[in-house]
DNA sequence: AATGAATGAGTCTTCATTCAT
DNA sequence: GATGAATGAAGACTCATTCAT
């Protein structure tokens, strides 16, 4: 309501302006918050609406519908989720070991401790309902996700760090276990806080320090 | 349809009769594979009643509504679930990474490669909207399950057998991988087959032999 | 399920007939009560059923459907008001305010203490739905009465007793405090008891006592 | 669709907003209507919303389900019967039978000749269904009704003009016959016109005619 | 004759979507 | 651009009716 401030105002924008070019991305949030509570099908335009602080209708003047509204909140979680993978990509010069423990670290800080991790629940839930983004989902972060894990396996490997495991099953192994990190934050884990880890990160360690030495006694191996 | 047998036929109760003692069965097999795949909120009544074969009405012979429909469809396969990891419950006498494999495998036979293992995505899915499950999932399957972990990795440190690592955490990274295995099959992996492992059997045995192994070079772990 | 009684039973006839010859008219007794509890429209098939003590299914053996069943009973107890109503026709000899008040609490009596006092409000509550009941109950209820009566103000005024007053409009005035009588016993009185009357005799004798004699004292009036 | 009105017209708000504000009443007129013509459990609520010239889904925004909108409708059409109950508290001077016959007169004008007058049926046919309305109706209109002609009957009494007659009953008495009338308009009445009284004013007239003097000829009453 | 499991047409209710303001 | 009243298609649920037993 309150469009124009008066004279001394700081140089910036109406506020009407800078509503505006925020709008979409308030939505975006906003939906990626709702559809991840509720589930897709049960989640209401017009809670995504009121949650972005505006009107029923004023969502489809940035969204021709409810679909395409996810499909945009998939989108726009995903390439962030890429993004963020990318600056993973390393020039990183010391061990394998340390370079596998800071990107797990980065990628919990910039994931799994933010609304992004959310996307994983919804793709889990919905791409069954709307196959065409598990070709998307594959390209654009499964299979990146999976080159980058395969290269650093390889690199310890190559370096005589690693053993020689089959790449492709332990890059899942090691990538697994966060996903349900981020899966569980979002349904069993906000509904009573208590279950499962009280410290992702030190869960988080634990499990590459897993990966790394094993479980049983180092003179036990074979 | 098979109305009649012939002469030394056992006392071969009316076919009406049998079936509606297979009917809740019926509809809650048909109940978990519809709301599997298309979520809670997005499945139909009368999906769920053309996959069991009746009519619309008839669900409402057995479950007064769609809510209790999928409590029932919990609860049923949460049982199952419980029973089966009751089962597990060892004297085994071998080496305790002997049990870990021969656990992992006989719960993905009994789960994993069944219809129940649909069950984990519509926890996932659906613990917020019906916090009640929280609760009961946790009590019935994530406690139990807790327990009988930290047991096994406890006989392993008792035995010598491993390193003495943190148990809840190290329980956790243990078995979500597997449960990640059961959510990846009934979305990506429903979508596009050939994402992700091709061989969940192979996964399962490489990651256990990961966290029992590491991927560090023996001689190379401090 | 008892249907045959051992050597000595009583030369009754077998249970099953007596039952089934009774069966119709305790359909009727039921429908009429749960039809006047919860209306036509929110009655229920088979709560006529269990009240008359059978399953649904036996219902339709002998009322083709439920409009049918509301048919009949309408016109089972139209006919029982009218019977009623015509062993009411006098040869009385005595004066007439004497009869007024014979033939109040003979109808009372027969209809208002029982279950026939409910067919009043079926008929104002469906008549509308179901108008061929207007007619009907105009030519078997409505007339009848309404000539009994008439001819009863008539006789008091050929005999002196009453004012020359216009018949028509005293008919109704006389019978319309009995029929809400009626109506008040299955809806306001069946809720809070001590609403209106207690003694519904009573009541009558007064409103028989007041259209004789009027509020006014005697020697008031012109 | 009077949406321009000339430069003079009044500071006429927008249609829309006019709109709004009518709708409850209009929804309550028209469930009025619909609920006593078929019953509330036979109404569906398309057909109360086409009445009021709406769609189905409008009739949700302004009452959350079909019972609350016959609460709604009880209650508001109550209130009306008692407001306008209130206006006829008297200061009336004359003598006591020309205040029944002005009361009663008022009362037909503004409850009988309106829609108002089919409450009355709703009530008989549902306060079974909703028993918190028995208690409702008994406080709000019964008991005050009551009272007010207790004291009319009283005032009679105390003026030497009626006789020493038993209030209650007689409050009824007096009351019934045009509540009857009110039924039987909704009912028979708007089956077949001609049953019953053409002349509503003259029935209750000579009602209270018959209430004030009596059938019997002065010199015969004992 | 009696039963009660099964059916599916019919209603209430919700909510994505539109559009006059 | 923003709003929110209105719409009506869609889905949960009920219940009159049927029919195999």
């Amino acid at each position: 309501m309150l469009t124009s401030t008066p004279a001394v105002a700081p140089p910036a924008e109406p506020a009407r302006k800078r509503r505006k070019e925020a709008r979409p991305q308030e939505l975006l949030d906003a939906a990626l918050e709702v559809f991840v509570e509720r589930g897709f099908a049960a989640s209401k335009m017009e809670d995504v609406a009121s949650r972005a602080g505006v009107s029923k209708g004023t969502v489809y003047l940035y969204f021709p519908s409810k679909e395409e509204l996810l499909k945009a909140v998939i989108r726009h979680n995903l390439s962030l989720t890429i993004a963020q993978g990318g600056d993973l990509a390393a020039q990183f010069p010391g061990p394998t070991d340390e370079l596998l423990r800071v990107l797990a670290m980065s990628w919990w800080e910039r994931v799994g401790e933010t609304q992004a991790s959310g996307i994983f629940k919804l793709i889990i839930t919905e791409v069954r309902n709307f196959p065409e983004f598990a070709q998307f989902y594959a390209a654009e972060v499964i299979e990146p996700g999976r080159q980058l894990l395969k290269a650093l396996l390889q690199r310890g490997i190559d370096r005589g760090e690693f053993r020689p495991v089959p790449l492709e099953d332990t890059a899942y192994a090691l990538i697994f276990p966060m996903l349900m990190l981020c899966l569980h934050k979002h349904s069993v884990g906000a509904c009573s806080g208590d279950i499962a880890t009280q410290d992702p990160r030190a869960f988080i360690l634990n499990h590459i320090d897993l990966m790394l030495h094993g479980l049983c006694r180092t003179g036990t191996s074979p």
